[in-house]
Order: C-alpha cells, then sequence, then structure tokens
DNA sequence: CTCCAGGGGGCCA
DNA sequence: TGGCCCCATGGA
C-alpha cells in the first residue's frame, strides 16, 4: 500500500505538474493566499462552499482593508456579514472567523516559546467552535507549514478509484497517508493539491 | 427548476 | 459512532 500511494503521487505529478512555488517559504503550494493569515480566513471562508465565492469574499474584505487579525476583531459582526456575504453562510462564518482569528494570534505566540508538537496544535484549533477537522489540518498544513495530510471528500474519492480503500472516518484516510508518505511539508501540501485538481477533472 | 461546492455544529438514538 | 437537519450564496 506504502508503495502504490507515492506511486499513485508520481501518476499526478506527472500529469498535471508542480503547482506554484511560494517564495516565502520555498515551497510549492497550491493555497493562492498573499499571507498566511489570509489561509486562515480561506479555510473559514471555504467551509462547504465554493472557492469561486471565497474568492468574491476574500476581495472585499482586501478592499476594505480589512484582512488582518486586528482588522477582522475590530469589524462588527453585521458589517463583516456584509463583506463575506458572497461566500455563503455569512452569518455562522463571521462569528467563526474572529474565534479562529483569536486562536491564530494565541498560537503564534505560543509558537515562539512553546514551539508546538503538530496534534496539540491541532487539538487546540479543533477547539474553536467552527473548526472542524479539515479545517484545522487545511491551516496546520498551509497555514504554520506544519506535516499534516488534509482529507476532504476529493481525497475520498480518490483513494476509492485508486486504491479502492474506503474508511469510516477522517482520520482513517488521513493515517493511511501519513504513515505511507515521509513526514514532509512540501510533499503534503502537493499531493493534497494534486488530488483537488484531479478531483476536479472526474 | 434542481444540484452542489475545497464543512461543521447540534441533536438524537 | 451514525444519521439527519440546518446554515446561504452563486454558478452550472
Amino acid at each position: 500500500m506504502k508503495k502504490k500511494i507515492l506511486s499513485a503521487y508520481e501518476k499526478l505529478l506527472s500529469q498535471f505538474g508542480h503547482k506554484t512555488r511560494d517564495p516565502r517559504h520555498g515551497t510549492v503550494v497550491w493555497w493562492p493566499a498573499d499571507s498566511d493569515y489570509e489561509v486562515v480566513v480561506g479555510a473559514i471562508l471555504t467551509q462547504n462552499t465554493n472557492w469561486k465565492n471565497v474568492e468574491k469574499a476574500l476581495a472585499n474584505l482586501k478592499n476594505a482593508n480589512k484582512l488582518s487579525e486586528v482588522a477582522i476583531l475590530d469589524t462588527s459582526i453585521p458589517e463583516l456579514e456584509t463583506l463575506i456575504r458572497p461566500s455563503g453562510f455569512y452569518r455562522q462564518k463571521a462569528e467563526r472567523l474572529k474565534l479562529a482569528t483569536k486562536k491564530w494570534l494565541e498560537l503564534k505566540q505560543k509558537k515562539r516559546t512553546n514551539d508546538f508538537d503538530v496534534l496539540e496544535l491541532r487539538n487546540e484549533l479543533l477547539s474553536v467552535k467552527g473548526i472542524g477537522k479539515e479545517t484545522a489540518d487545511s491551516i496546520i498544513l498551509y497555514a504554520f507549514h506544519k506535516p499534516i495530510f488534509v482529507i476532504d471528500a476529493y481525497t475520498r474519492r480518490f483513494c476509492k478509484a485508486f486504491f479502492n480503500f474506503e474508511a469510516k472516518g477522517y482520520d482513517d484516510y488521513r493515517l493511511l497517508f501519513e504513515s505511507s508518505l515521509p513526514r514532509d511539508v512540501k510533499l503534503f501540501k502537493e499531493y493534497h493539491a494534486l488530488i483537488v485538481e484531479w478531483g476536479k477533472q472526474n
């Protein structure tokens, strides 16, 4: 199984090619964002929502000069709702954005002194209302740049199609990849990106 | 018109 | 845990 998972990555890579490079971290990244914090915002806004709609909401925030930690925390809920409305579920997401932002700032501070274990980081994020496993893992991988494998609907379909693997829980899928691959941030980022590229064409 | 998109929470058995 | 409903917009 381990070999299959690595060879499937090679196959996707030859089919779709590398994603764009992120000059800030020198890693291959697929999540489009001008800052790590923008990844956090996008991770909340994209919940059960087409990315195109997320882009509109992000553009609204940028045009209003609101795409920063302090700005989000200082902006009223009604104003936030108006700005992110195109991404849908705007009432929930306005509140979730504030909660996620507070935790994000807290974790960035702690990181300097403690240096979190990845799973500790995950549990911290999961304690926030509005952050589930997929959102937490997306933030860890694409905003904190720490190795954890992100599972989404595409990944489940991919496992069925390529490995005939079906599991019940999110972590069953996550551990399948993590136990079969070197713990490499760049690899995890790119593999997930390639699976999504594959999924969009199927 | 229907269906779904880069989910998650709350409730209930 | 597993099933079900709710949240809401915009594009196909």
